[in-house]
DNA sequence: AAAAACAATAGACCATGGTTTATGGTTGGA
DNA sequence: TCCAACCATAAACCATGGTCTATTGTTTTT
């Protein structure tokens, strides 16, 4: 498909594809078109960018994706690819514990002091 | 306390300290000394600078941390104050949930399709 | 055929969250 | 006294994650 069909199927804009295919996220192959030079990308980009919109969202950094897919196309060996994402698994878990913390810091009050809870 | 300390005791830089504090995170008044003008950070700062590194690492933006300390502080009505807390809590929670999806993705495989999944 | 919509490319632009540099003054220890 | 470490201010710089503009060419629609 065109850019602007992947984009508009993926939810995101024509500029951030080009700008996630620029870092490596997705990739299109010339198109068949003699008079065009219109690129075609993959259907499998709309299940990428899926993902893709799913981990921003998480706050994963574009490096982070890009290690993951890389991890997932099996151009490394699996056992390396397991780990890679295992590693951005605990990441998240982190991240996510994080949040409960901060999330029952706004809901009770500072861990031990007196000043500057929400109950104030 | 001087800047140093305060940095030193928050884990965060001098320069972080003095970005916190133009952008009204933090703040200081003016020491006592006639020979000098470094400003005197009150001790509350700290424990507010241990919150900002929570919710920062928790991915919480400048902007939502003012928000909440000014909701905090009584600068504005109980209830009003209330509400900014519920909508953070809100967002973090959310903010979770995407995590937990993500997580979930990367331990077991995408929604319905085939491929794109952890197990390639 | 003419206009509107789409595509490619390159580069400028923007907000966010800091960090670094430059400049000049202050303080504390050897 | 002299140097290292500290402080203040302002402005420049940086990476990240996009977005916007300009230019040029191609479809598609009317």
């Amino acid at each position: 498909m065109r850019i602007g069909e992947l984009a508009e199927r993926s939810g995101v804009s024509r500029d951030t594809v080009r700008f996630y295919e620029r870092n490596g996220l997705i990739s299109s192959v010339a198109g068949q078109s003699e008079t065009n030079n219109y690129r075609d990308y993959p259907e499998e980009n709309l299940v990428r960018l899926n993902f893709f919109v799913k981990a921003r969202d998480a706050g994963m950094s574009i490096a982070d994706m890009r290690d993951i897919i890389e991890a997932m196309d099996g151009r490394c060996d699996a056992s390396l690819a397991r780990n890679v994402i295992e590693s951005k698994i605990n990441e998240l878990k982190e991240r996510a514990d994080q949040i409960q913390r901060v999330i029952e810091f706004l809901q009770r009050g500072p861990d031990p002091d007196g000043d500057f809870a929400p109950g104030n």
